[in-house]
DNA sequence: ATTAGTGATGTTAACGGTAACATATTGTTA
DNA sequence: TAACAATATGTTACCGTTAACATCACTAAT
């Protein structure tokens, strides 16, 4: 492998202005700098990261801080790394999945996929390097994270525009705040429609198919909600069950709708309607705002919301009135 | 950050004996190497691995080649991934998605997905510093692939075995040799039973739901067939739906099986009877097996084959004679 | 013509480790 | 106890790059 030795002895000049070629083009004069570029080529050369990493304790790497609770093989988590990875890949970034922060082993940047305030707050607190977080801090940290309440509002606001007003909604009982941006979303779209809040339509429950199913067979059968909203995609799985399980047909006599837009919900029967978080540009997005913050670690600190996008598919319609 | 120089000076010995205690103990006595591990664990000491690649050649990082053709985020590579990255990340090997073989930039190991012979013959011939493969080749390369002949045998003997004769397939027509595998699998199946082979249960078809959708409805349409065994969960997926189109009940009057186990096997509707890869742990044996082949770069080449596992669920039964 | 200023390039040392060799210490044997 | 291994430790140089400073040539101003 050619070193930038062998590039300034080609080219007749000292190393250091081989280096400067790479790192501050301008301040060499162009004639100079064309004839080291041509030797660059000539020799294949590609700098030698770590000798870089080692003098400019850069080491072109990145640690991905994911929850304990989470599997790796997990598809929300797994859409979000393929985002993260394309970013960094093109950049020439490796990276290394993490379940907890080791300050030891040196990296560039972390990205941080936080599970509650706490959680985040006690473990942005331990580190001193460039940070992003897949959710919401206070702290000054940048943030991305997706528009849930929005999503909850915007979902609601669907289904109340094809007619249903009994409107049902099993929501996530964990300690984060997702869930309850979602509801918020869900209570704010029926205040804006003027249409009552019914505490009988509301389950609480985790966040399983199996308790999907559960909560929505009680909502089926002693509640006559004819659309159901369903904080989840694996909820909507374990509600769609409930339904067949009832006897009734999805959608002409119950919608039932999501909220995720992972992998499997084109395959349920029938397609789920739900609402898409972009995860794998988020993944990209968490990316490349590291990069930048990585380049510039002084920069003023920015909050981004992705919005979700609702996916209309065949588990909902309008209200069949009979 | 403490360097060795530091644990040198507070332990009263030279970096050299300090370097020596972290890559051969043995060799240092007993009594200075504890005061060294003491003051190693006093400072906080982590090893600069940006120096030692630096003087060793050796950067922790591994790159995975993966396909042009494969999207980042499809589950199987997903899943793939998540393996891999499971275990290189335990041993603080960071590792960086290349979509082509760039020699440029270094790294210790690559993990290259063949897909078919001739690419991975090229793609090999190409780089010299240890590898591992996914699939299959006869060059002296770790090979690790799943054994794809055996889960077309064991599936369409598991068919057999519930009363059917009439088993259509859908075989993949693709640039690649699993396919062709899978199919042999069913061919061996039907001889070891004595069930004559009929060409007119065969169809090809390109690896997507919606082709898997017209070739099963050719089939079923056309042909008697009791059980159609596709070469893919997607083209099951079709096929599922063709089912539906024509009436017919899975698994009462037509079984149908897939091939992969990807994560919506289990989400459609029925549930899909199907021959799981290990995907996850084909991953993590892939990085296991560079990792020692980086360790030791001379030793015995290993080609492992994987068995798939059959998933016996709701849409295959036994024969229903009426 | 002398001085100061500017732009282009070179020199030296350092980053944090390890390899190879040199030296010191200890134990063994005649 | 001298002589010699064997064992334990130290010294030096180097891996490939960049930062900081030094030098040089040339231009502009006095």
């Amino acid at each position: 492998m050619a070193t930038m030795k062998d590039v300034a002895l080609k080219a007749g000049v000292s190393v250091m202005t081989v280096s400067r070629v790479i790192n501050s083009p301008d301040s060499v004069k162009s004639e100079t700098k064309n004839k080291i570029l041509s030797a660059m080529n000539d020799l294949k050369f590609h700098p030698n990261y770590a000798a870089k990493a080692l003098v400019t304790n850069r080491t072109r790497t990145v640690h991905l801080l994911i929850p304990n609770q989470l599997e790796t093989a997990d598809p929300y988590l797994m859409t979000l790394i393929a985002g993260i990875s394309d970013v960094l890949s093109k950049n020439y970034y490796a990276f290394l999945l993490r379940r907890e922060w080791d300050s030891h082993y040196k990296c560039d940047g972390v990205i941080a996929m936080g599970l509650n305030e706490e959680e985040d707050q006690q473990l942005l607190e331990k580190m001193n390097i460039p940070c992003v977080l897949f959710g919401d801090t206070n702290l000054s940290i940048d943030c991305i994270n997706v528009n849930d309440q929005k999503g909850g509002y915007d979902m609601t606001n669907y289904i109340l525009q094809n007619g249903h007003e009994k409107i049902g909604i099993i929501v996530i009982d964990e300690d984060n705040t997702f869930p309850v941006k979602r509801y918020n979303g869900y209570q704010q779209a029926l205040r804006d429609n003027d249409i009552p809040f019914n505490p009988n339509y509301v389950r609480y429950s985790n966040n399983t198919e199996g308790d999907g199913f559960t909560k929505a067979l009680e909502l089926l059968e002693s509640t006559d909600i004819t659309a159901l909203f369903c904080l989840s995609d694996v909820l909507a799985l374990g509600a769609l069950r409930a339904a067949r399980e009832v006897g009734k047909v999805v959608p002409k006599e119950i919608s039932i709708a999501g909220f995720d837009g992972v992998l499997f919900d084109q395959v349920a029967e029938p397609h789920l309607t739900t609402m898409k978080q972009p995860v794998y540009e988020i993944g990209q997005a968490l990316a490349s705002e590291l990069l930048t913050r990585i380049e510039n670690p002084f920069k003023k600190v920015t909050k981004k919301l992705f919005d979700p996008k609702i996916m209309i598919r065949n588990s909902t319609s309008k209200l069949n009135k009979d």
